[in-house]
DNA sequence: GAAAAGTGCTTGCAATTGACAACTGCTTCT
DNA sequence: AGAAGCAGTTGTCAATTGCAAGCACTTTTC
């Protein structure tokens, strides 16, 4: 675990921490599918990560500030919490999928639904931090009465299977 | 150079490209710095990179589609330059810049310039994109007497140096 | 017109990292 | 006490990375 930064640029500094492929998909299983503890990241994620390299993830994202670990009593169902620096990887998370959603087989399909985080942006993705604070870091969200971002962007999210 | 997706999900089809920390470098170094043949990118980047790696890193991202290669007129002076899709990348630059501006050194620093990035995003952004189209592309700007999005955009990654 | 310099890579090799499977120590449920 | 679930660790081996050279080619320079 390298932390001496190779270079003093912004976009250098985020890659050196979400650089990695396995990184981004270990956050995206937190945000958008609420997995919290080792084994239902473990078992959860399609793409089924090695559990050396999931240790290893998660032990770099807390070094790296955008995890908590909460080690409820000691040995058993520790949780994984996003911190306000984690739960701000979420427009980086948005920009990528709708990267994906676009580009991926020649851009033919899901346009419909990609709509929906294409230009439904900014304030979407305000909304969604709001509630990623509540749950994660337990701040009330300023208007509880608010439309729930989390379902649009987890249907979203959902389409791009 | 494997091409066999882990999953089918948008955000882990944009990490399969995306998701390598030379690959966005590389981009990086194309898009702001304009750098456009290999010894270019060989020698600009304050990272490093070795000859084998950006070699490895352009031939997948053409395959990817994200570049392509001007081979002008064989042997000598290879271009590179990014295709549509290369240049709908500038939206997560953009994202992990933000976030690397934001995160790094426990967010004290450059807070100020980070603002021009941070609000003033979607036009921005939109107008970086058709300065990109016509420099790599060769599609005239809608508008050629807008400001140039490049010059902020650039003297904001600059400040990240 | 031969030498020098520049081009985009490739090759060899040591060291790191990755994937897969099995296993450890701990805690709780029965 | 036994079984089951938890969060990881350890071992092994293959693939990838990083570094230093070198290569085949083209353009420039003298």
């Amino acid at each position: 675990m390298d932390t001496t930064p190779r270079s003093g640029c912004a976009i250098n500094a985020a890659v050196e921490v979400l650089g990695d492929p396995w990184a981004m998909l270990v956050l995206r299983d937190i945000m958008f599918g609420n997995r919290r503890h080792f084994r239902e990241l473990l078992a959860g994620s399609e793409e089924g990560i090695a559990s050396n390299i999931l240790a290893s993830r998660l032990k770099q994202l807390v070094a790296a500030g955008l995890l908590s670990r909460d080690d409820a009593r000691r040995g058993q169902r520790a949780a994984y919490s996003l911190t306000e620096a984690g739960i701000q990887v979420l427009p980086v998370m948005v920009a990528l999928g709708n990267w994906g959603l676009a580009h991926r087989d020649g851009e033919r399909r899901l346009r419909v639904r990609a709509e929906v985080l294409r230009d439904g942006g900014p304030e979407l993705i305000a909304a969604m931090i709001d509630e990623l604070r509540e749950v994660h870091l337990g701040v009330p969200r300023p208007d509880p009465d608010a439309p729930r971002a989390s379902e649009l962007l987890a249907a979203a999210y959902e389409a791009a299977l």
